[in-house]
DNA sequence: CCGTTTGGTCAACACGCGTTGAGCAATGAG
DNA sequence: CTCATTGCTCAACGCGTGTTGACCAAACGG
């Protein structure tokens, strides 16, 4: 077990994963320039040689500290997809994951965390622009939809827009739903 | 007249309009931490030493660079709100002034281009939600509007998703329309 | 018990940054 | 014409950064 007398190979694992949560944490808040080696380093209790030993360079720790698993949603119809999204929204809104939040601050500054967001993105899109292969022009459908979760993502998180922080996440997803499926309803179905 | 024997203080304002350009242009295509007064400097055709005597510190050129009219939207039903929105929306996908595009890039990691933000899409919130009175949860239901036209611009300007790239301006604001329409309509009036 | 591996530290380098003060050359006023 | 003003440049300082190589001590294998 890995109690009481931790062995080399445990107590070096350990001090890895203790720098990677201090990296996302750090990266997560000030984004990825702001964020030093030296701080990540104290913040895990650490000298900074050992981050660049352990992880090759500040854009290495970086890269590692972006893993996250952003499952790519997976469901058969347009209703069930948005269902899960505004799920998402939910836990997006309350404790998103550093690497996420992470990626979201850098996005916009560090081509990197700009290719993973893509990335990640990209595959949200596609799955949600095959679901809705019935409609119009469904790849720029499926781009609204998720370029209005980010939107809402990034007034709470990183905005900190007053009037999303004070209301409950389920209340966000209520009134975002019709939203969403405006989005992704062809007009002909307005009406029902 | 300005053309020919250009006078001390016309040269004078003029170089520093040349600045504030080029300091305009890099700090929207690389934000706040990557853009260097000696790029800036450089850029302008000038000393990096003048940026500093003209702006005092890079923070001052920053402010002046986000020194551009947004100016809150007026009208007096919901409805002509959005469609200045998405009028907006269309020179936003467009031709988006660097003073805005400097300050969305920057706002996730610099705490005073979130402030501008913050101020800003405040008052577009206030106006709107407004606007909204009559339905429940005004000032949700405005922020929400908002931050989908963020992350519509987001999506387009910083992230570059080829979704929207390829669509035409107006497509967009097409797709979009019944989705804010969905956000700031109270429920009882969705099925008419 | 000895030698080697290895998790970890220390001090330092090189570089780029924001910022500064002295200086230059052209323009303006008298 | 003269001299002060001023738009502008030059060279440099101080600092914080990412990164490196020498070093130490504890854990391991024989």
């Amino acid at each position: 077990m890995t109690g009481s007398h931790p062995s080399r190979a445990e107590r070096r694992q350990a001090t890895e994963a203790r720098i990677l949560d201090a990296a996302r944490r750090l990266f997560a808040e000030h984004g990825f320039d702001r964020t030093t080696i030296r701080a990540v380093a104290t913040s895990a209790g650490v000298d900074p040689a050992l981050v660049m030993q352990y992880f090759g360079s500040k854009r290495g720790l970086f890269a590692r500290a972006l893993e996250v698993v952003v499952e790519p949603p997976s469901g058969d119809g347009a209703e069930e997809l948005i269902d899960q999204l505004l799920g998402g929204l939910g836990t997006k809104l309350g404790d998103l994951p550093d690497g996420t939040l992470a990626t979201m601050r850098s996005m916009l500054t560090d081509p990197a965390a700009a290719e993973h967001a893509r990335g990640t993105l990209g595959g949200q899109i596609g799955a949600l622009s095959d679901a809705l292969a019935g409609a119009d022009d469904p790849g720029l459908r499926a781009a609204l939809a998720i370029t209005t979760i980010v939107g809402a993502t990034i007034g709470y998180q990183i905005l900190g827009l007053t009037e999303l922080r004070g209301a409950p996440p389920e209340r966000v997803a209520e009134l975002l739903r019709p939203a969403l499926r405006a989005l992704t309803e062809p007009e002909s179905e307005r009406q029902r």
